[in-house]
DNA sequence: AGGGTGACGATCA
DNA sequence: ATGATCGCCACCC
C-alpha cells in the first residue's frame, strides 16, 4: 500500500471542529519525517477536509486568498484562533496510537 | 540520472 | 515575533 494512502486515510479521521498538523498527520500515518509529503498530498486530493490540517503550532501556511478561505472554513467548524495561529491547545486532534503500523525507516546515524 | 522544488519543522540570530 | 538556514524526501522535469 502506498503511502498516500495511509496519509490520506489518516487526514480524514480528522473530525470537524479539530485540526491536525502536517507532521502530526505524518506520525500518525507511521511516517515521521513526511509532514512535506502530507502537504503534497492535500494538493492532489481535493475530497478531504484539507482545512483542518495545519503548520506546527497552529501557523496556518497557505498564502493569500486560501489562507483567508482555510481560516473562514475553520472558524465555521468552530475552530478558533489565537492571533494568527488556531488554537491548538483546544482544537489539536490526538491520534490513538496506529500500533499496526511503524516507521521501519530507521534513521539514524552511526553514531560517534 | 540529476538537480530544483515545496501547504514542513526545528533552531539560531 | 520575524527571517534565514538546514535537514528531510517524494515529485517533477
Amino acid at each position: 500500500m502506498n503511502m498516500r494512502s495511509r496519509i490520506v486515510a489518516t487526514i480524514r479521521k480528522v473530525p470537524s471542529g479539530k485540526v491536525s498538523t502536517y507532521g502530526g498527520i505524518a506520525r500518525a500515518a507511521g511516517y515521521p519525517r513526511y509532514s512535506r509529503l502530507v502537504a503534497r498530498t492535500l494538493c492532489g486530493a481535493f475530497d478531504l477536509p484539507w482545512q483542518r490540517i495545519v503548520g506546527a503550532g497552529g501557523e496556518i501556511k497557505l498564502r493569500g486568498d486560501s489562507a483567508i478561505e482555510q481560516r473562514l472554513r475553520l472558524q465555521a467548524e468552530g475552530v478558533t484562533f489565537r492571533g494568527r495561529r488556531v488554537d491548538m491547545k483546544r482544537h489539536e486532534f490526538h491520534f490513538g496510537k496506529s500500533k499496526t503500523r511503524k516507521a521501519g525507516s530507521s534513521r539514524h546515524k552511526p553514531k560517534s
